[in-house]
DNA sequence: TATATAAGTTAGATTAACCTAACAAATAAG
DNA sequence: CTTATTTGTTAGGTTAATCTAACTTATATA
C-alpha cells in the first residue's frame, strides 16, 4: 500500500513526463518543485521508490516511472478525474473549485469505489476542464493539442481544455468568456507583445500571450492545409 | 487544521463518551484500545489535544470532550455517516461495505462538500445502519433504545439500528433475516444461556444474546405499559 | 488498612516526511 | 578546456505518531 506522499510523487512524475512527447524524464529539481518540497526530500523519496520499483533513477540521472509506478499514477489521475467530474456534475462545483477537493478524494483506497463512482458517471471521458479521464484499464489517451498562442491569425478554432488548473486562470478563463468547447477566432496577433485579439460568441476580447498558452485548441484546418487535431487519440 | 489521527481521537472520544448517558468520560485504556494504540500513545495525544484546547484532561483523570472537541467530533461522526448514505443510496454498496470506506472520506476536508452531499442526499436523518445523521448545525439527535436482549419474552419491537457496525456482524444480520425497520417478536427467552427465539417476517429463529445485545429497537408498548421508544429524540 | 492488581504515565527509541547547510557532479559559458 | 553556474546528493536535525519497558497512581480485595 501506497503512502499519499508516494502517490503524490508518482502522481507528479507521470505529470512532469507526460508535459511533452519526447521528453527524456524528470529532474530532482523539477519534481521537488511541482510538490513544494525541497530538493533533498525528493531525493530521499526517490531512492525509496526506486526500492519498490516504481521509479527508474539513478544518481544525477533523469527519473522516469517503471510500468508498475507509471500503472499506479495512472489510477491516481483517474481517481482525480473522476472525482472532479463528479464534483462538476452531481454537486454543482464550479470547474475552478473542483481540483483541490479532488487532491484529497483521489487518495481513498476503494476499487470498487472508484468503480462505481464511474458508473455512477456513466463512463465520462473527460473532466471539467477538458482532460481526459484513463479508462479502468489504465489507458491514458492523450489527445494531440496545440495552445491557442500557436494558432495562425485568421484561424478558427476550438477550446478543448486548459494547461494550468489553478482556480485563479479558471475563473480569468470565465471571465474572458471562455469555456470548454467554445469556438476561437484568432482576430489579430500582435509582433510587439504576442498579445492575441480573439473572437468568442461574437464579442471580441484581447488576451495575453501567457493567457493563450494555457488554452488548449484544436484547429481542423490549419494555415498549410494540414490538421492539426487528431481526434483519434493515442494511447501512451 | 486537525491531523487525520488527531480526528480519529476526537471521534472515539465521542463515541465512548455516548456510550451511555452517566458516563463521567474515557479512561486512557479504553480509548487507546478504540484507536488500536498502546496506551502510552493515547496518553501523548490527549496532551496535545488539551493544549489545543479540544478535551479536557488531567493526569489520571477521565477524558472528556471541549465544546469545541466536541463540535469537530460531531462534524467528523456527520460527514463520515453521510459518505456512508452516498454509497449506500448511490453507488449500492451494501451496509456492511460502507464503514470501512466512510472512514477514509469522513477526513475529507471541504464544507462546500459536506453541504452538498447532504443536499445531494435530500438531507437523510439515518445512515444505512439506522444512526442518526447529525444536522449541520452540529445537532445530534440521540434516540433512546433498548436493544434487543432487553426485550420481553413475548414482546414485539422493531429494530432501528445496529450497535456492532462490523462487516462481519452485519452480514451475519442479514443471514439471519433481520434488516432496519424490521418488526420482531420475542417468543421466548431461554433462562440457561439467555438464547432468544425471535420472529421476523413469519420466519422463526434463534439467536445469542451476544448478538441480541448488538441489535437497537424500539417496542412501543413494553411490559409495564410504559413506552420505551421516546420517538422525539433528544439533542445532547 | 495494607497490599495486589489495574490503569495510566514517563523515558527513550523508531519511522516517515520534511528541513538546512555543505558538498559533489554535470553542464554551460567564456 | 577551464571555470562558473546549475543541479543533485549527503549528513545531520526536526516533528508527528507510534512503540516497549519501567515506573507511578488509583482502585479493589483480603
Amino acid at each position: 500500500m501506497l503512502s499519499f506522499t508516494e502517490e503524490n510523487y508518482l502522481k507528479a512524475l507521470l505529470q512532469i513526463t507526460l508535459e511533452f512527447d519526447d521528453k527524456p524524464g524528470a529532474g530532482t529539481n523539477e519534481l521537488a518543485n511541482q510538490l513544494n518540497v525541497k530538493p533533498a526530500t525528493a531525493t530521499d523519496m526517490l531512492k525509496k521508490l526506486k526500492d519498490k520499483k516504481l521509479v527508474d533513477y539513478k544518481k544525477y540521472g533523469k527519473i522516469s516511472l517503471t510500468a508498475i509506478g507509471r500503472r499506479h499514477a495512472i489510477e491516481i489521475v483517474r481517481k482525480h478525474r473522476l472525482w472532479e467530474t463528479f464534483l462538476f456534475k452531481k454537486l454543482s462545483f464550479t470547474w475552478d473549485e473542483v481540483h483541490e477537493v479532488a487532491e484529497q478524494l483521489e487518495h481513498i483506497q476503494s476499487q470498487k469505489l472508484v468503480d462505481r463512482l464511474d458508473e455512477f458517471l456513466s463512463y465520462p471521458e473527460f473532466d471539467p476542464h477538458g482532460d481526459v479521464i484513463p479508462n479502468a484499464k489504465g489507458e491514458l489517451r492523450v489527445a494531440f493539442k496545440k495552445t491557442l498562442a500557436e494558432v495562425a491569425e485568421g484561424q478558427s478554432c476550438k477550446m478543448v481544455a486548459v494547461k494550468d488548473n489553478s482556480a485563479g486562470f479558471l475563473k480569468y478563463v470565465v471571465k474572458v468568456g471562455l469555456g470548454i468547447n467554445n469556438n476561437i477566432k484568432v482576430l489579430s496577433k500582435e509582433s510587439y507583445d504576442a498579445m492575441l485579439t480573439i473572437e468568442v460568441n461574437d464579442v471580441v476580447s484581447s488576451v495575453s500571450q501567457k493567457f493563450a498558452q494555457n488554452i488548449f485548441v484544436v484547429c481542423p484546418w490549419c494555415e498549410d492545409g494540414k490538421s492539426c487535431s487528431k481526434t483519434k487519440c493515442e494511447i501512451k
